[in-house]
DNA sequence: AATCCGTTCAACCGCCGTCGA
DNA sequence: TTCGACGGCGGTTGAACGGAT
């Protein structure tokens, strides 16, 4: 087990921090600035590596650090940052003011990731945290690009209208908001792969739209929806990963390619922003999350605040009903119990 | 009161990218 | 061009804590 370089030279400490080295750490930083991480301790007085200063200065003595719980905005904001950008950490805590990396990943993994339906129903919104992207080194093959289940937004549907049915929601306008996010995110899978996989226009060709404009809620999952129908082998693979009809969710990406063989759409390349590369994508991320930082900033802006909490509201409705294997539709949305942040 | 067990989160580890010699 | 120092990042660990038994 190597250690730092800076670590090697001198006897360490490891472990806990004591208020007292806190308390020189601080004194030291407050009055000279940390300069070089690796003569900090030395010069502070502290039996620690520079890195290790520097991970509790970042992390817990920072005068401008946010203590406390997640706010729902907060969390809000991470899940569709994390949506966007992955396990990346650091980017989703940059648009968090007073947040750390450290901070946004525990949370993520400690009470986000726990409140997902650990059956593989739909491990979040819409990730790249598994795809091999330019934006996200983790992994791996071409069948990872999106694990089937892993979209909220695509989902069978065995309402009395159409048993068997594919249906997109489409009537939140929150939600459509994300499809349509999740349109531009396949393009920029599909520029990096080449195109081998479809263009989707943009907006969204009719035959995805609302077929009615009901409420908000009323029918966010259930109507309002599209039958597409399956092919054995869908059928087949979703019936081997769930035998709950209403949690029956299928690859998106599998879907978006059924739609365009059935449908023989054209190539509309140009309507779509190429998003390749990482400046793009941060430019896109913060165009996103914009209005969500702007209330974390300003919340007294009410408009912003209660578009945030209809946002997460949509989601932990979808996830509460899909976990509870529920086809009741949730006419009063609230969020449910132990969800809070 | 003691023990067990699950959760949280501070801290560590190892890897990677950048920079300067 | 190479190499070492360093900062930054994400994944993981384990101590501390709290609730259940």
């Amino acid at each position: 087990m190597g250690h730092h370089s800076c670590c090697n030279k001198q006897k360490v400490k490891r472990g806990l921090w004591s208020p007292e080295e806190d308390e020189k750490l601080i004194k030291y930083i407050t009055t000279y600035g940390h300069g070089c991480w690796s003569s900090v301790p030395k010069l502070a007085g502290l039996q620690r590596c520079g890195k290790s200063c520097r991970l509790r200065w970042i992390n817990y003595l920072r005068p401008d650090l946010k203590r406390g719980s997640f706010s729902h905005q907060e969390a809000a904001l991470i899940l569709e940052l994390h949506s966007i950008l992955g396990n990346r950490w650091a980017q989703i805590a940059k648009h968090l003011p007073g947040r750390t990396d450290n901070e946004v990943k525990n949370f993520w993994n400690s009470t986000m990731k726990k409140k997902i339906p650990s059956h593989g129903i739909f491990p979040s919104f819409p990730t790249f945290s598994n795809i091999h992207t330019p934006y996200n080194k983790n992994i791996g093959s071409m069948e990872s690009l999106l694990p089937i289940n892993a979209n909220p937004n695509v989902i069978l549907n065995f309402n009395h209208h159409h048993e068997d049915q594919l249906c997109y929601p489409t009537s939140s306008p929150n939600l459509q908001g994300n499809f349509h996010q999740i349109d531009t995110k396949v393009d920029m899978i599909n520029n990096h792969y080449n195109g081998n996989f479809l263009h989707i226009q943009n907006p969204i060709p009719e035959i995805l739209q609302p077929m009615s404009n009901p409420s908000p809620y009323e029918d966010t999952w259930s109507l309002g929806c599209l039958p597409l129908h399956l092919n054995q082998n869908q059928e087949n693979q979703i019936s081997k990963s769930d035998t709950t009809p209403l949690n029956k969710i299928i690859n998106p990406i599998e879907l978006m390619e059924q739609y365009v063989q059935c449908h023989d759409l054209v190539e509309l390349e140009a309507t779509l922003p190429k998003l390749v590369n990482d400046q793009s994508l941060e430019d896109y991320a913060a165009a996103k999350i914009q209005s969500y930082t702007t209330s974390i900033t300003y919340p007294q802006d009410q408009n912003m605040e209660d578009n945030q909490l209809i946002y997460i509201n949509d989601a932990l409705i979808f996830m509460s009903s899909v976990s509870s294997s529920s086809s009741q539709v949730v006419k009063n949305p609230t969020i449910p119990l132990g969800w809070e942040p």
